[in-house]
Order: C-alpha cells, then sequence, then structure tokens
DNA sequence: AGACCCAGGTTTTTT
DNA sequence: ACCTGGGTCT
C-alpha cells in the first residue's frame, strides 16, 4: 500500500543509499561526524516499513538519550506519517529495559511496582551499607563504591566476580578490598527496597532474557530489525543485550564513529566498534565520510588531530563547502582575560557577519571554565545558556517531594523513606531508624510495617512516638487516595504537600526568604509537571510519571523552551556531542585541561584526542581557540603549556593573536626576543 | 537534633 | 579556593 521504498533514497549520497537500502544481516554504519547518520537511521527505518518487510512494532531503535529518541521520531514522522511513527519502538536503551521490566519483573525476585533508585537514593542506600560494615576507616566515600560498582555492573560482574577482577588504579585498589561485600550488600538493599538503579534496568533485563527463554523468544520474534546510534558508546551489558535480542536473524544495524567515542570513563567500549566483524563475520560495513557541515579547514585540522591515534578505524572527512577561514587561535594573561577576548570576539563576530547569538557555542573541558565566562557575560549584557548544572529533579525539594510520591507507590522503597520519614522534621532521628532496620531485619517487615510495630511494642523513643504516628498517618491516608483514585494526581500530591506543610518547612529550613520562595516555585514545578504528564500521557499513573522523572533529564524539555531565545551557548564538550554551531569557540586549550591531566597518568590520551576532535567537528563555519598564559587550578595560579594537540594541526590552518606574553623562560637558548610577538606556535617547549 | 569545624578532594555525565 | 562530608560539641 506504501509507495515504492525507491522514495526513501532519494537524495541520499550512494554510501547512504547503501546503508539504507541494505536491511538484511549486520550492518555497520561508520559514520563520520556531521555525515549524514540520523538521516540515514531514520530514512532505513522509514524504508522498511515502505517495503513491507515489518510492522512498525516490529521495528526497534536505540539511542542513548532521550533528546536523540524524540528528535528521530520527529524526522521518522516526517518521512512516514506520525501515526505509523508512533509504532516503532524508539526510546533509549533504559526506557526499552524499563519497559520489559514493568511486564515481567516478577519473574526475576521484584514486584512490578519497583521503584527506580536514581543517583541520590542509590548513594543513601549505600551510605547505609558502609555504615552497616563500619570495617574500614572513614575516608571511604558512598560515591566512590558508586561508580566501581556503576562500572561493574556495566561490564556484567556480579559481586562474586569482583574480587578476582583487575583493580583499575590506586583509588580503587584501596576500596577493592571492601568493594566486593559492599556490592553485594548494596545489592541486596536494592532488592529489598523493591528498587532498581540506572544500571539494573539493563542488567537485570539481561538476566530475565537469559533465564526465560520463552521470554527471549518472545522478543526476538517481536524484533525483526535492530537499530543502534552511537554504538561506539555501547558497554559489555547493552552488547550482550543487543546478541542476545537479534538472536539468530541478526538483523543488527549500528551505526557509530570510533573517532567520537568519549565515554570509556563510563564504561563504554570501543571495542565493540572496532571488533564489529570479528562477532559479526558477514557484516556489510559502510563508511560515510563526506561531511556536510564544516568548512575544509576545519575538516583538515580535525583530520590531522584524529590520525595521531592508533586504535581506529581509518577514514578521512571531506566536503565540498570549501576552504573558510582559518582557525583563530587567541593567547591571553590568564581565565579573565580569556572570558574577556570572548565576548570581544563575539561582538566583533557579530558585527562582521550579523550572526544572532545562537550561532555561538562556547565549549570547555571541565564545568568549572563556565565561572569567568558566565561573568563576563553577564557584564557585557550577552545573553547565555549554561548547560549541565544539577539537573532539576536532583534538586533537594524536588527529590523530597518525589520521594514521598514513591513511598507512596513503593512501600518498600528504602531510600524514599529514609528521605522522607524526617521530613519535615518529626523527631524521627538516628536512633529510632537503627531500630527500625534492626527489626526489618529480624522481622522482615517492610519499613512501614516496622514503624508500626515500633509503637506496639513501646519501642519507640517517647520524642519519636507522635512523629512516627503522623508520618504513617499521613502515608496510610495519601496511599488510599492514591489507590483509589480520589481527585487527580495532582490534587493529591498538592493535597499531601499542604498536609505535611511543606511550605512551612522551607520558611524553616532556609536561611534567606529568597531561597525558601526559589525552592517553593521548585515545588510547584514539580506539582504543575504532574498535571501536564496527566493530560498528555497516554496511561497516566503515578509509577508512569515516577519513571518519567527519573528516565527524562530535564535538558530535555528545557531544550525546546529556551530554543526561542538567542543566546550563546555554554556546555561541555561531552553535551557538545552531536550538537553543531556555526561558530565554536574552544576554550583552554592548554595541556592539563585540554588533554585533562588525570588522562596522562591513567593512559586515556587517545580518548582525550577524541574529545579534541568531537569539539572540533561541531563547529560549521569557524573556529576560534583560547588559551590562557596562567590559570588557577586548584586554588593556586599556575603557568600553562599549549595543548599538545594543537601542534599535530598544520600550521597554516592556523592565525595566532597573542593578546599576551609568556613569561621568558630561561632555557638553554633563550631566543633574543625583545618582544615576544609570535607569528604561529606557541614559544614553549615543543614536541 | 542541630550548630560548628576541620580534612580531603577536587574530569567528563546519561540514564 | 571551595565545597562536601563527617565528627564533635552543645
Amino acid at each position: 500500500m506504501s509507495r515504492p521504498s525507491a522514495n526513501f533514497l532519494a537524495g541520499l549520497n550512494p554510501q547512504q543509499a547503501q546503508a539504507v537500502a541494505c536491511t538484511e544481516g549486520p550492518v555497520l554504519v561508520l559514520a563520520g561526524a556531521g555525515s549524514g547518520k540520523t538521516r540515514v537511521i531514520t530514512r532505513r527505518i522509514a524504508h522498511i516499513l515502505g517495503k513491507g518487510l515489518a510492522q512498525p512494532k516490529e521495528v526497534l531503535a536505540v539511542t542513548f538519550t532521550n533528546k536523540a529518541a524524540s528528535e528521530m521520531r520527529e524526522r521518522v514522522a516526517e518521512l512516514i506519517g506520525r501515526e505509523r511513527a508512533e509504532g516503532v519502538v524508539l526510546s533509549t536503551f533504559h526506557s526499552f529495559c524499563l519497559r520489559v521490566l514493568r511486564t515481567h519483573a516478577d519473574q526475576i525476585g521484584y514486584r512490578r511496582n519497583f521503584t527506580i533508585a536514581g543517583e541520590s537514593d542509590a548513594r543513601l542506600l549505600l551510605r547505609r551499607v558502609t555504615d552497616e560494615l563500619r570495617t574500614h576507616d572513614a575516608s571511604y566515600s558512598p560515591a566512590l563504591f558508586q561508580s566501581a560498582i556503576s562500572l561493574r555492573k556495566n561490564n556484567c560482574q556480579g559481586p562474586e566476580e569482583v574480587e578476582a577482577g583487575p583493580v583499575r588504579d590506586a583509588t580503587e585498589e584501596k576500596y577493592a578490598a571492601s568493594l566486593a561485600e559492599v556490592y553485594e550488600r548494596y545489592q541486596s538493599a536494592l532488592r529489598a527496597a523493591n528498587s532498581l538503579d540506572f544500571d539494573d534496568l539493563l542488567v537485570q533485563t539481561l538476566r530475565l532474557w537469559r533465564e526465560h527463554a520463552r521470554l527471549l523468544a518472545g522478543a526476538r520474534r517481536q524484533f525483526k530489525y535492530v537499530m543502534v546510534d552511537e554504538y561506539q558508546d555501547t558497554n559489555r551489558v547493552q552488547y550482550e543485550l543487543l546478541r542476545l535480542l537479534t538472536g539468530e536473524r541478526r538483523n543488527l544495524c549500528v551505526v557509530g564513529d570510533d573517532d567520537q567515542s568519549i565515554y570509556g570513563w563510563r564504561g563504554a567500549d570501543i571495542k565493540n566498534i572496532l571488533d564489529f566483524e570479528r562477532d559479526f563475520p558477514e557484516a556489510t560495513i559502510i563508511t560515510l565520510d563526506q561531511n556536510y557541515r564544516s568548512t575544509e579547514t576545519i575538516l583538515r585540522a580535525a583530520n590531522s588531530v584524529i590520525a595521531n591515534n592508533s586504535a581506529r578505524r581509518e577514514k578521512k572527512l571531506w566536503s565540498e563547502l570549501g576552504k573558510g577561514r582559518a582557525i583563530d587561535w587567541i593567547l591571553t594573561a590568564d581565565e579573565e582575560a580569556e572570558a574577556a577576548e570572548a565576548v570581544k570576539w563575539i561582538q566583533h563576530v557579530r558585527e562582521k557577519s550579523g550572526a544572532p547569538y545562537q550561532d555561538f557555542a562556547l565549549l570547555y573541558r571541565s564545568n568549572i571554565q563556565s565561572k569567568p565566562l558566565e561573568i563576563a557575560f553577564r557584564r557585557a549584557g550577552i545573553p547565555y545558556v549554561v548547560y549541565g548544572g544539577q539537573d532539576f529533579f536532583e534538586r533537594a525539594e524536588v527529590k523530597d517531594i518525589i520521594s514521598y510520591l514513591k513511598v507512596l507507590a513503593n512501600p518498600a522503597d528504602e531510600a524514599a523513606f529514609l528521605r522522607v520519614v524526617n521530613m519535615p522534621r518529626r523527631g524521627i532521628g538516628d536512633a529510632t531508624l537503627h531500630q527500625v532496620h534492626d527489626l526489618c531485619r529480624e522481622e522482615h517487615l517492610p519499613l512501614g510495617k516496622a514503624l508500626l510495630e515500633l509503637l506496639k511494642r513501646g519501642l519507640a523513643p517517647p520524642a519519636a512516638e507522635k512523629g512516627i504516628r503522623e508520618f504513617l498517618g499521613v502515608v496510610a491516608e495519601f496511599r488510599k487516595r492514591f489507590k483509589e483514585r480520589q481527585g487527580t494526581l495532582q490534587r493529591i500530591a498538592t493535597d499531601l504537600v499542604l498536609a505535611i506543610d511543606y511550605r512551612g518547612e522551607l520558611d524553616r529550613a532556609c536561611k534567606n526568604a529568597a531561597q525558601a520562595i526559589n525552592r517553593w516555585q521548585n515545588v510547584e514545578l514539580v506539582l504543575n509537571a504532574l498535571g501536564e504528564y496527566e493530560k498528555t500521557a497516554k496511561t497516566p499513573g503515578l509509577m508512569e510519571f515516577l519513571d518519567e522523572s527519573h528516565l527524562n533529564s530535564d535538558q530535555d524539555r528545557k531544550s525546546k523552551a529556551e530554543r526561542r531565545e538567542s543566546a550563546v551557548t555554554l556546555m561541555t564538550i561531552h553535551s557538545a556531542k552531536g550538537l553543531e554551531f556555526p561558530f565554536v569557540f574552544l576554550m583552554g586549550i592548554e595541556d592539563g585541561l585540554l588533554p585533562h591531566e588525570t588522562s596522562l597518568s591513567e593512559g586515556t590520551l587517545e580518548e582525550e584526542r577524541r574529545l579534541f576532535y568531537v569539539a572540533l567537528t561541531r563547529a560549521r563555519r569557524h573556529l576560534t581557540f583560547f588559551e590562557a598564559i596562567s590559570r588557577v587550578k586548584h586554588g593556586k595560579e599556575r603557568m600553562t603549556k599549549t595543548s599538545r594537540f594543537v601542534q599535530e594541526i598544520p600550521e597554516e590552518l592556523l592565525t595566532q593573536h597573542a593578546r599576551a606574553a609568556r613569561p621568558m623562560v630561561e632555557e638553554r637558548v633563550a631566543p633574543p626576543q625583545p618582544k615576544p610577538k609570535p607569528k604561529r606556535r606557541a614559544p614553549r617547549k615543543r614536541g
């Protein structure tokens, strides 16, 4: 019934067309930066459906972020219409797994009303675990255990396999001895709380499929075609999930760029993309190297930098967009001067080109670098948006409200329980909570029941008795209201907030009125979000709302409202991946920052180079480098050195502007330079 | 339970 | 330099 599939090949270059048309068997698309990757995936979905090879719900496309997923769905909708596009299973790995688990969690020992433990929830549980173990000195931080455990999970390692495993670095060595036990106990705490952390969503789905052949078979039957975006970012669990899911049919199409793999530090395994044809010997491999984004100058610089990496697949980006302007490289005295020069440079470029503010992005390695920039922009009256920073749903007041809702949805949720049991203050302190935990363990009671039992037995401290009754009363009342749907979700949640007098608590806890007002506004935002969700969701439910609040970062929703305003973008290079801007400023081109100093000791220089490469390839028209001669680091002012990566760019592509000079260094042969005005390279050490 | 003080550690971040 | 977390004192 659909129009002929040739439709969807129109306007593609030969490689893109091949990638779209090649629907059967494993396919690896090596898509260089700006080579039309999203275009290929969306066209390929349309092509498969157009040819009648599968129904929409039989096509699975996985991305890493919600933003990528919704963008992709938009574009598929443009091709095949909204209705059919809705049917395509297009989501992040995590949302996909969540969907599987919501249906089958009971098969692996969780109840279906399980809640997701966010990062801070998980840390709360970990803190309790380390407190209980008490075998180590106080310098053990839950956060470090958390990242170590996360890495293990992403690597498909259970607690039993930890002890044998290799130790990554000195910090980990200190933790290695207790890691296995902490991991084990953390996992059982999660289980008892009927909660899964982010990594569990993947790990437990893998387990589910491995242990229940029937369920796996069902999934395999459903998904005739599987596509994966940003394949270079997949970790071991994700790889195993894909292998399992694609089974004998092996209709797996992965799209990615090994040169843009910048998430190795959180478990992404670049080998997945480098060794694809070892795992799938019959694979078709297609390289997209025509770039539709950048000038030739930018691409030449990027190509020559990345050529210094050894673990990569050879490719050379080219474009037909003309040579463009050389890279400007501005040398300044320190970070304040750097920021001031960036401001000047924006004004200068705007005068010459008339470009609006949103055409500019300032990229940096570390979030701390944003501070002087923000100050300078504010002073100059230039509108800007800083990306990154704390997620809305991680803010204390927001977590409080969400945790109340989690306790209502999942009575076992320990992290949420601990967060709200004494919020607002009810006189329930650590001593009481320890008793509660003991009771839980001895009698295998859920937390709420244990509290009640404590009262019954008269074990509760007198000061806490009233508070416990209050808390249990509120929980019971509102759990009932949610269960019986007495009113809209928003109405019930609003009443809950009123019932606990959270507003009053904020006034009491905040130092100044402004802060209290700000926080209260955030609470209102949560309540509004709940109302909004209720209006738009297909099947609105409390649990579903909670799922969304954990899996969708607010960056996703924020971007829509903020895209309207014209502002300069400030973000880390990491968050810039996948984006493009006409004018890109690269801040702090210094050794120690980029490459980051820790990368030198950890031997991850090649990943830093890829990061630099990602930064370069974000630019459409023009790149500007900024470098400060001295920079405050760890509180100390320190002299810097030009980033070694700059030396890998051919000189003729760079124009240096020295707005400051490096102090003379008495080296063996100090070249007589009365007024050091270097035309090209930074004067210090080469190579 | 809450205020205060000291020590340690400082990349990148999505879900 | 600055923030966080934990320990101690009231």
